[in-house]
DNA sequence: AATTGTTTGGAAATCGATTTCTATATTGAA
DNA sequence: TTCAATATAGAAATCGATTTCCAAACAATT
């Protein structure tokens, strides 16, 4: 399993070289190696493949791009929260951040190895960029079009619109969201079912014979569209199981408030939370309270975030498909590539329910 | 605050028209252009920086790395855990992963902002590659070669060996390990003081009071180089402080174990977690054996993870410098490069005590 | 003042591919 | 069978920089 690693200073093959093996000229060894609309010969194409693996020739990239001007890059960017993602040095820099921005930046990991894999499917390379809030005057884009890139994906932040993606002009450059729908015309996306998951999570508490099933949140959302779409299904599928919105008992902002509403005369029995990192929250103060979880309240939040499983002895919860949603994006923008109608490079990965001990059945 | 971004099919401004302008030949703007021990009056250099900034030169990366035989960019490996990194999936395929693991996929991307950051501020490029256990055949390194790599900073597993770093000469590609020590010679790495840090929270558990302090784990660390760092670092500061081995009570393996030891003759008083991930798994299971952190136990976890703030009412932790570690590999690596001594090349960060609820004060 | 050494900057070669352009071979139609 | 149309493959131009090489200008030494 030991394989020869070619090393720097060794000569390296180049298309002459495959070419004087295999007898033809140097031209014909690039029409048979690119299919690019030049023809060539089955017996001559069979010459030159051999002799291409056989040398273990791979064509320099830098000559191709210089030539063809064109880069085969596709530049990922992730967006301008303070990437260092860490609850201290946000405590340091004095940034509040949102439970969706931190569950973000957490998922990065799996983004990237979802929009790496699913590049390299596409026999496409990539690079990643990181714009500096605090560096602005590094001009950034002309960096990006030095390298010709062939398109962007762009991690957004879910509350404010990415800056890149107005600026950029999506007919000259093909661009998809990530993790976002608000953006603008010309430019695709590739998001999770946020309404969908939020409506998987009420009917399973519906399911279990849950009828008032409280909200943890005021329901402003906030500008923040992922926490309305999932504000949306909660809505919905109440409204689907014939519950209407005035029947439950609505919205909590703490775990005091829940509690005294255990002991109503209509008891609330029930609590989604639209972000998992926002249960642990709750459930943590619950706790404190001396309210158990579920056999007083059931719960169920929504991400599946790393840790969930000790969230309330087990959180059940709605998985965030972060990697499919992430290789989705890829296949759009090789879609807006090929000049796809735009409807089919807007996209909302379907999410699962995950059921663990938070939920339980009503006697 | 518009920016006007250059178009793709707008011809780009090349060497000729900054030599035109600056009334000069192509060979001199590159000279007074790049560093390359090349001369140029100060008269010159001027006129040549001027009509380059005027007309927004940018070199074209192609064309530069072509001639120049080097590309500027640098490789980053992340390692071949299941990169999906969720723990659905891990159910799915079955595959168990270590508490550090988990750690590490979720810190990804601050390893990336640190990286992708610390790259540009050497005024290099990058681009990220996931190796595909699943793809062996699509041959990755000799496409890392084809892009004339500078060098690999490679993000390990810690348990197992990465194949890249011991089949890469490190004296033709020059490589810095990520969060393992565990290195050929010739290859440098950069990791946080998991030693230091565990001592730090020992010590802190000792200026509280407490004397009896149990580790959570088996004492074995399974061949893992960071686990086997801490307990060193647990065991020392017992050491230091007076306290041999023998003092106190030990390993524990479960929270019934600890619960007991809670009313032995000689009480534990407080716990050890090598990794916050396995803290918030055991203060799950004394909660529900009715023990209170930190009236009954205190509790210091390790890693600071996402959501710390909700393990126990807040852990005690140390905090696990992401960024600074990813920033100082890149730092090692350039050092490589310019072909430093390879002690430069391998360094510790320092963490951080975050103290929170879950440890308190012995009366 | 003559000779040698060092800067300085331009002309031309070069990196390794792709893309014309052109000549020849092959095929098809009349 | 002949002529036009098409397929095939090589020669040469090209992409946009860097690097080599060389001539001219300038400085320094004797």
């Amino acid at each position: 399993m030991k394989s020869k690693i070619p090393s720097r200073s060794i000569q390296v093959v180049t298309i002459k070289d495959v070419a004087k093996a295999a007898g033809v000229s140097p031209s014909t060894v690039s029409k048979v190696l690119t299919d690019n609309g030049y023809s060539a010969s089955a017996a001559t194409s069979k010459k030159v493949q051999q002799a291409a693996k056989q040398l273990g020739y791979v064509p320099d990239s830098s000559a191709r791009n210089l030539r063809s001007r064109r880069s085969g890059q596709i530049g990922i960017v992730l967006n301008e929260l303070d990437s260092s993602g860490r609850s201290m040095a946000l405590q340091i820099s004095g940034v509040q951040m949102s439970s969706l921005e931190i569950v973000q930046i957490s998922f990065d990991g799996a983004v990237l190895a979802g929009l790496t894999g699913a590049i390299r499917r596409h026999k496409q390379g990539s690079f990643v960029i990181y714009p500096q809030p605090t560096n602005p005057e590094d001009d950034d884009i002309s960096r990006y079009m030095d390298r010709r890139v062939e398109g962007f994906i762009i991690r957004t932040d879910p509350r404010t619109p990415n800056h890149l993606i107005h600026e950029l002009d999506p007919r000259r450059i093909p661009m998809v969201a990530l993790w976002t729908r608000d953006v603008p015309s010309g430019v695709g996306y590739s998001d999770i079912d946020h309404k969908g998951g939020a409506k998987l999570a009420i009917q399973h508490l519906i399911d279990l014979g849950h009828r008032r099933i409280a909200y943890y949140g005021d329901g402003q959302n906030s500008g923040n569209t992922h926490f309305a779409l999932r504000h949306e299904g909660y809505l919905e599928a109440l409204k689907d199981a014939g519950l209407s919105p005035s029947n439950q008992t609505g919205y909590v902002q703490d775990a005091k408030q829940l509690r005294d509403l255990l002991s109503a005369s209509e008891p609330v029995t029930a609590v989604f939370s639209p972000t998992d990192l926002q249960a642990a929250e709750l459930s943590q103060d619950l706790i404190n309270l001396g309210v158990r979880i579920p056999d007083d309240i059931s719960m169920v939040g929504f991400d599946d975030i790393f840790g969930s499983d000790f969230i309330a002895g087990g959180l059940t919860t709605i998985y965030h498909p972060v990697r499919e949603m992430a290789e989705m994006a890829v296949d759009n923008l090789m879609a807006l590539i090929r000049g796809e109608s735009l409807v089919k490079c807007r996209t909302a990965i379907p999410t699962r329910l995950i059921i663990r001990a938070s939920s339980k059945q009503i006697p």
